[in-house]
DNA sequence: TTTATTTGCGCAATCGTTCCCGGCAACGAT
DNA sequence: ATCGTTGCCGGGAACGATTGCGCAAATAAA
């Protein structure tokens, strides 16, 4: 850290104590006289004394801090969550290490290691795009590592997750488009490898199937990247519009892929709802400005971030 | 960390060495036998040894991680600036600390004495809003604390600032507006108390004068929160709907904004740029998604993070 | 063969804290 | 006067890794 640290060492010559007492006497323990522990403190105060966080860390073995992996930074529904998380973790002293997979699996195992060699005391995370093989999350878990999920989780490993109720939430959606009269239904979607994907399609399907529209395979499409690169969106919502019986609404499934689809409209000149429809699930403010506004599902993401690390904090 | 962590030790054991010898084989010093050096990379894989970095720390009296203290990290505008920071400190090796001030003086004087205790090698700060006493900063930059600001700056302290040129981007918005035709231009703009806040005012004062328009100081609108709180921006534009030369266009300085504008006039029906026009700093991508689109002042972000972090490697 | 040099490794201190053992007074009780 | 009891405090060993110094054995030079 700065030049020269005062050390409890220093104030124990200062005082001519040994560091023992300093220490105690700094933590308030009953067996050191009530002079002694005020000129300990008057001392210590004067001297500007700010306790080393690593000695202790290294003594105590635990580094007060907690590991988040998400897969972007930049994206409002995480960096929600890593504010509640933060949030948290300030009141209960614990400092908050964030970094992010860019959805690469590598980049996400690489990570992991990082965080575990420094030592944090726990770990959110939340699963890049690319992830399937979780056996270095089972190694860290079975290492007694405590480790809360959150929004995109890993069903095999026996620890907490917090997720919003994506069928719910996907079935609402649906059938909201569903309730204003369209019948060609699409929907745009992440990666088919996470949990949020598979049961936010669920939804989707049940409010068609419970309304008597027909699902059609044609009509769902994945992003593997979660529209992080637009051509990825250009591809798939290309590929709806040649189908001939073309979609009169879409549904997205992401804040990213929701923004993605409005770009591409713009692109292509096409007004959204008049020539097609849309609604999203969302968590940032856009909807809000669009005029006529967007249909969204709010993901309460700052809430989520709470929850998740007072989960972990119980573990 | 985990429960058993390996340590040095117990490779020393294993292998009837000393942990000076295996420190210094792990090391790849020349002056143990490569015979031994690979006994000990062989036996430390087989224990799965991963080097504590807390003691390392401890005896180096470095802690190979930096703190950057933002305003909010949910503004797409610090994400990626952050985003910048992390891929430069993740090369080098360095972690990053985050921490929000969330605009509040006090909060951020806390996170920069926490940051501080955390015994971080570096600073990377962007002031909050109600920042005007620097002394914290003084302090910590006398003690020999390498730090660089970016974005928002303090000029007092004699240190590396990473910014966007405010007045030219100003400038030339502005300018934009007037060859657009509009000659009634209004700015929104974040606290006074800000650097770039002055240098925008300055730019677009600039950009009215040699255009032979007057300045009018009532159509310079100040959100002390930057429209962190909405109902800032509606006080804000409420006030410049309602005067007798009500401005044809409008200049916001900021995403948060520009955004808040966009929402405003949704609300009263008002249509970009129909009724009113608008052009933004921005960093986002609503505005590609806009339609019609608008027209923005875009700040690069990710490179100013990188920038500032290896300016911090420097020092 | 003796001396000088290199090679390879161990000892022990260090970083700043904490905490287990003591120890040494003073005090009341026997 | 002697024996517990407290009350207060110091010594010193950890925590895990690094490193200056020194010491052997092996090799080279004399």
């Amino acid at each position: 850290m700065k030049f020269e640290a005062v050390t409890i060492k220093d104030i124990a010559k200062a005082l001519s104590l040994s560091t023992s007492t300093v220490s105690r006497a700094l933590r308030d323990s009953y067996e050191i006289s009530p002079e002694t522990k005020q000129m300990v403190l008057d001392c210590a105060e004067k001297l500007n004394y700010q306790p080393n966080p690593i000695a202790k860390s290294l003594r105590d073995r635990r580094s007060g801090s907690v590991g988040v992996v998400v897969c972007e930074i930049a994206n409002s529904f995480f960096s929600q969550v890593i504010n509640g998380i933060e949030s948290i973790a300030y009141d209960k002293g614990y400092n908050v290490i964030i970094s992010q997979s860019h959805e690469s699996y590598e980049r996400e195992v690489i990570n992991l290691k990082y965080l575990s060699s420094r030592s944090v005391d726990g770990l959110l995370i939340s699963l890049s795009t690319e992830t399937n093989d979780l056996s270095h999350l089972q190694y860290l878990h079975s290492k007694g590592l405590p480790m809360v999920f959150f929004d995109r989780v890993a069903n095999s490993i026996p620890t907490h997750q917090v997720t919003v109720d994506n069928f719910k939430g996907a079935y609402e959606a649906t059938e909201h488009l569903i309730k204003m009269g369209y019948t060609r239904i699409a929907t745009l979607t992440n990666s088919a490898y996470l949990s949020i994907t598979t049961e936010r399609v669920a939804g989707y399907k049940a409010a068609l199937e419970s309304n008597d529209l027909k699902v059609q395979d044609s009509y769902v499409k994945f992003c593997f990247y979660g529209g992080m690169i637009f051509s990825e969106i250009e591809v798939a919502l290309d590929s709806l519009m040649m189908l001939k019986q073309r979609p009169d609404a879409i549904f997205a499934t992401s804040d990213k892929l929701t923004t993605g689809c409005l770009k591409y409209f713009r692109k292509k000149g096409m007004k959204v709802p008049d020539d097609i429809a849309l609604v999203g699930f969302s968590n940032s403010e856009i909807a809000e400005m669009l005029n006529p506004s967007l249909t969204v599902v709010r993901q309460p993401a700052m809430e989520m971030g709470k929850c998740a690390m007072e989960l972990l904090l119980n573990l």
